[in-house]
RNA sequence: GGGCCGGUAGCUCAGUUGGUUAGAGCGCACCCCUGAUAAGGGUGAGGUCGCAAGUUCAAAUCUUGCUCGGCCCA
């Protein structure tokens, strides 16, 4: 031996420089925020993804198909878990051996960017009204643009892997073609009506607003009390009895908005509220010579009695209602109460409107009721005219009671509450129930239209039913009602102060008004297109699965009606591709069918600018679309080469060719949901030549779980429309990001976590290891200990990588020793590979990312760590390297590393290329092109795992026993342990067991632990008999040293 | 206000059809090693399973109510 140790001191030779330590160049610290970069560039330099695309060209195809983020704005940490998910799968099912191609998608428009444009105007004092819709329209695009290009670079830099230079946009003139060609099915197979809806309405601006638009302020308006004279209470013998008796009862009801009262239509009570008829002979407050005020019967809910009575001054002993609790009615001397019940038994009941009995009286010259039907300007060939009221009819119509429980309280009012179903949503869903429609009385500008019999544009009255004076107590509304003797109560002041909606651009006070709108029905079989009947004003049971006001027919198919039944509607072809679909978790089933079971018909159209248009023709006469295939594929053609501005920049009359007059149609203006857009995306995206890679159906959808009521419903809906069945196979759907506390992130809180700062300061290795960490069917959090934790996690990991390529370095082929040939120890670690490969591969096909990293990481941690590792360190660091046990260590070592660096890759993308790239270096190779290892099934061995179970129990408690003396400084290392245990427990002998706990020696008897009296080898570091005196070399060492 | 979902150690998660003393990893404390060293090994302390009733011989698990949080509606 020629290298003698340099220290003089030492008596002994330092044999470090003998033992075959581990030897890498593989660095303890990550630096992944500075690596990362680099290897991202070298992907794109290779063409990993086209690579990886070629190497699965005959594969089966697994296609997950990408939900489309928003293209505006940065990127936050929900889009970091959804893109890094998605990726996770991808990555999974490609190591399995898949073709898993992804084409990322944006959702490019919509209201947001509409509005950042509108913005941008407001700041330079432009008028957007003034700009042409064309330029308009092109900002926009500019504008999603550039948000694309953002987002793209965050997500690449998350590792995210895809076909980055060719996303999918939905405003791609191709997809903007395909968006409108199945819009266009929708219409051809009838699968679309025109009907009302009320919209959030700016009588200045004269347009709809969106909920954003919108904000709230308080103001004072107009409360009034106004009574219906009761005509009718078949569901209440008493009342009725009353009625028939001559009496003269009132329903009253309480508004904040008197000018709806001459557009309503019924009246809603709760069924469960108890109401009261209180009769009086007092009220003289108001002028009007009316009988029934001198002898008044009152309908209404008894809890609001006493306010009512306060408001209408009727109260003549008020003291008596100082407490609060005791609301039952006190009947003062001349105030009583004639009948009381619950409002289920006003079912069926009918009503007079306020303003009949003026109205039918024939006016003097027709002045107030205007001449002939002429449209309003506002939809001038609409069939959606509604009511024609210049005969009056509409007021002398009956009011029925409806049964309002949803929404009628005790709150405030009378517990009765006036509908008109063009003003309010309650009001419209109630009445549409009961085959009640809206009758579009008041116009655009706010003010009724031309032809209404009360209060028409042409009366010097009549004013925008917004202006305060329109609504005031001395008001043309008001004064009209007192005059009818049915205004109890109006006030106006301080008190009456309420939030009220307003427009965030003119702040003028807005309305809600039914406006035309597009809808796709849920509950009519498609083909058929069996117009819906005439509805009946007075119903007194809701109309089941009606859909709406007047039906389009359209040109084809209303002859076969008698094949109605074979039909399925959209609902149940959506709830039949429901029951179809694999749902992770599987609760998301359940959410999504009962949202489609609930669901109302599809408003396809919105009054905006930046989106597809609803390209179609009116019939100017019947209200009816044109449906024309061959019109259509002209519409579809212009579309594919400019985009949806082929729309509102072309010449109409080319669409409609030879066979039409233009003149005879007005073109649609309104533009699609974008939900209809990102509805499409797997028509556009799976079905098209741009993606060869790509097909339908996808194998997978995968969101956030508010998708259920977004893109996997309109996915869902548009599908069922057009193919009779849902556009993927399985939907995966994830929680939300909560910060540390669990609380909601918000910018106002403060509480956000930018991905892109973990990225910076961790690296996008770490961000993915949490995203693979949490359990992201439900919510979960992220904040400071968790990423500690995560980072943690990472650094165990990636030491015992690195353990590894020091352990193989040098490795070569010549060494290696057959599994079957290889000591129980490294079978039984085989074994334990060949089991966790197996469950690896299950949570992968239960996209259960947790599981499976935990699975890894405790395998590296408890069975490779702090076992197998720790107990063959003697063996790697000093036995011969031709040993066979030192061959058959490393042999195994080497099927391990192969397996695990696979086993991370999908989730640790850039830390499993540096240690693939560490062994094996090439600049032309990844790791992300190899497949899943090949575990032999026939490693697993049962008895094995038995006995070695076994084995791993005792060693604990050796290790336990050894303990104490450490604790008590009698020993220090392992090694100096001489261990007692009954040798008949032992499944294998005590010398092999003494290797396993690391420790000198094992004899037979009870279990105890004392300190050796073997010396110290100066090589391995073993206590063993034969070494002599502390330092000199055992017989191994010697042999490998001299031998 | 309504629908749906969730609350198990400091953190991330297990916990089968109710069934011994509720588990794991990380972190923490302590000890060892100094030949995986800004590493490695060992031991240990942490939980009235969100709260309260109920069903049962027996409840983290089933039922009801409450509470906190989330998503979607209104």
């Amino acid at each position: 031996m020629t290298d003698t140790p340099k220290d003089s001191g030492a008596e002994k030779p330092d044999y470090k420089d003998t033992v075959f330590l581990p030897k890498t160049n593989f660095p303890m610290k990550a630096g992944l925020a500075n690596k990362e970069p680099a290897i991202l560039e070298r992907w794109e330099n290779i063409g990993l993804y086209q690579k990886l695309r070629e190497s699965r060209k005959y594969a089966e195809k697994f296609i997950l198909h990408d939900g489309p983020p928003y293209a505006n704005g940065n990127i936050h940490i929900g889009h970091a878990l959804n893109k890094t998910l998605k990726d996770l799968v991808v990555r999974s099912q490609s190591l399995l051996g898949k073709d898993a191609p992804y084409v990322p998608g944006w959702d490019c428009h919509g209201l947001p960017i509409e509005w950042k444009i509108e913005e941008q105007y407001r700041k330079k004092k432009r008028n957007k009204d003034e700009v042409p819709p064309s330029e308009f329209r092109a900002e926009c695009r500019e504008y999603a643009d550039k948000w694309v290009d953002v987002q793209r670079e965050e997500f690449k830099r998350l590792g995210v892997m895809g076909e980055w230079d060719t996303p999918y946009l939905t405003m791609d003139y191709h997809a903007e073609a395909t968006i409108v060609s199945e819009l266009l099915k929708f219409a051809e197979s009838g699968q679309l009506y025109r009907g009302a809806k009320p919209v959030m309405w700016s009588p200045v601006e004269k347009t709809a607003l969106a909920e954003a638009e919108v904000e709230y302020e308080d103001i004072t308006s107009t409360q009034i009390d106004v009574a219906f004279e009761i005509t009718a209470a078949p569901n209440a013998p008493k009342l009725q009895e009353l009625i028939d008796a001559g009496e003269k009862i009132h329903a009253v009801i309480w508004t904040t908005t008197p000018w709806t009262i001459p557009v309503n239509q019924a009246l809603a009570y709760g069924a469960d509220i108890e109401y009261v008829i209180i009769s009086g002979t007092d009220l003289n407050r108001w002028s009007g010579d009316s009988e029934h005020l001198k002898n008044y019967r009152y309908l209404i809910a008894k809890y609001l009695l006493k306010d009512f009575k306060l408001r209408l001054g009727l109260d003549n002993e008020r003291e008596e209602w100082s407490n609060e609790e005791n609301r039952e009615v006190r009947i003062s001397p001349n105030i009583k109460t004639i009948w009381e019940g619950k409002g289920s038994e006003l079912a069926g009941a009918m009503a007079k409107h306020p303003m009949a009995d003026v109205l039918s009286i024939p006016l003097p010259d027709g002045e107030r009721l205007g001449e002939g039907n002429k449209p309003s300007d506002e939809h001038p060939t609409l069939s959606l005219k509604g009511e024609d009221s210049k005969d009056a009819s509409f007021f002398t119509k009956p009011r029925p009671f409806l049964d309002g429980s949803t929404f009628v309280t005790t709150e405030a009012g009378t517990g009765l509450v006036h509908m008109s179903p063009d003003h309010g949503e309650d009001d419209f869903d109630l009445c549409k129930a009961y085959g009640i429609n809206p009758v579009f009385a008041v116009d655009g500008d706010g003010v009724y239209r031309e032809d209404w019999a009360w209060l028409p544009r042409g009366d010097e009255r009549a004013g925008s039913v917004i202006n305060n004076k329109f609504t005031a107590p001395d008001g043309p509304i008001c004064n009209d009602l007192r005059d009818a003797g049915a205004l109890l109560s109006a006030k106006r002041d301080e008190s009456t102060k309420h939030s009220y909606p307003h427009s965030w651009r003119s702040k003028a006070k807005i309305i809600y008004r039914c406006t035309p709108q597009w809808f796709v029905p849920m509950d009519k079989a498609s083909q058929t297109l069996e117009p819906i009947e005439e509805p009946k004003t007075v119903c007194p049971e809701p109309v089941e699965g009606q859909s709406a006001t007047h039906a389009s027919t359209s040109s084809a198919g209303t002859d076969d009606v008698q094949n109605a039944a074979d039909e399925l509607t959209l609902r149940q072809k959506a709830i039949k591709a429901i029951a179809d679909t694999r749902f992770v978790p599987e609760k998301g089933r359940n959410r999504i069918s009962s949202m489609v079971e609930g669901r109302p018909d599809w408003v396809l159209s919105r009054q905006r600018a930046w989106g597809v248009p609803i390209a179609l023709f009116l019939d100017r006469k019947t209200g009816d679309y044109l449906n024309d295939k061959n019109v259509n594929n002209r519409i579809i053609e212009a579309f594919k080469k400019g985009g949806a501005d082929a729309w509102f920049n072309a010449d109409h009359q080319e669409f409609l060719g030879d066979a039409y007059n233009l003149d005879d149609y007005d073109i649609v203006t309104d533009i699609l949901d974008v939900w209809f857009d990102s509805g499409c995306t797997h028509v556009f995206t799976l079905e098209s030549d741009i993606w060869p890679s790509q097909s339908w159906k996808a194998d997978l959808y995968l969101e956030g779980s508010d998708q259920h009521r977004g893109w996997f419903q309109s996915s869902l809906l548009e599908s069922c429309g057009t193919r009779g069945e849902a556009p993927y196979k399985a939907v995966l759907t994830h929680g939300f990001t909560m910060d540390k506390n669990g609380k909601k992130m918000s910018k106002s809180l403060g509480n956000t976590i930018d991905p892109k700062k973990i990225i910076n300061v961790n690296g996008a290795d770490i961000l993915r290891l949490w995203a693979a960490s949490v359990d992201y069917t439900e919510d979960h959090r992220i904040g400071d200990e968790i990423l500690k934790g995560v980072t943690d996690t990472y650094r165990k990991l990636r030491n015992t990588f690195r353990y590894m390529l020091g352990g193989l370095s040098d490795f070569e082929e010549s060494e290696r020793v057959a599994p079957s040939d290889m000591p129980e120890l490294e079978r039984y670690i085989l074994h334990r590979l060949a089991i966790v490969d197996a469950q690896l591969k299950e949570h992968i096909n239960n996209f259960a990312f947790g599981p499976y990293m935990r699975t890894l990481s405790s395998f590296a941690q408890d069975d490779l760590s702090a076992f197998f590792f720790d107990i063959r360190k003697d063996c790697l660091y000093c036995d011969a390297p031709s040993d066979p046990k030192r061959r058959a260590y490393r042999s195994a070592m080497d099927i391990l590393f192969h397996a695990l660096t696979r086993y991370i890759a999908p989730v640790l993308v850039f830390t499993a290329e540096e240690i693939w790239q560490s062994r094996f270096p090439n600049e032309n190779d990844s790791i992300h092109l190899k497949v899943w290892p090949d575990v032999d099934a026939a490693w697993q061995d049962d008895a094995l795992n038995d006995k070695w179970g076994q084995i791993r129990e005792v060693r604990i408690q050796v290790t336990e026993a050894i303990e104490p003396l450490r604790r008590d400084k009698i020993i220090r290392s392992s090694l100096e342990a001489e261990v007692r245990y009954p040798l008949k427990d032992l499944p294998i002998s005590g010398e092999e067991f003494t290797e396993l706990c690391i420790v000198a020696d094992l004899t037979d008897g009870e279990l105890s632990v004392t300190k050796t009296d073997h010396h110290k080898c100066g090589r391995c570091w073993r206590l063993l008999p034969e070494v002599n005196e502390d330092g000199d070399l055992c017989g191994r060492c010697e042999d490998v040293i001299h031998g």
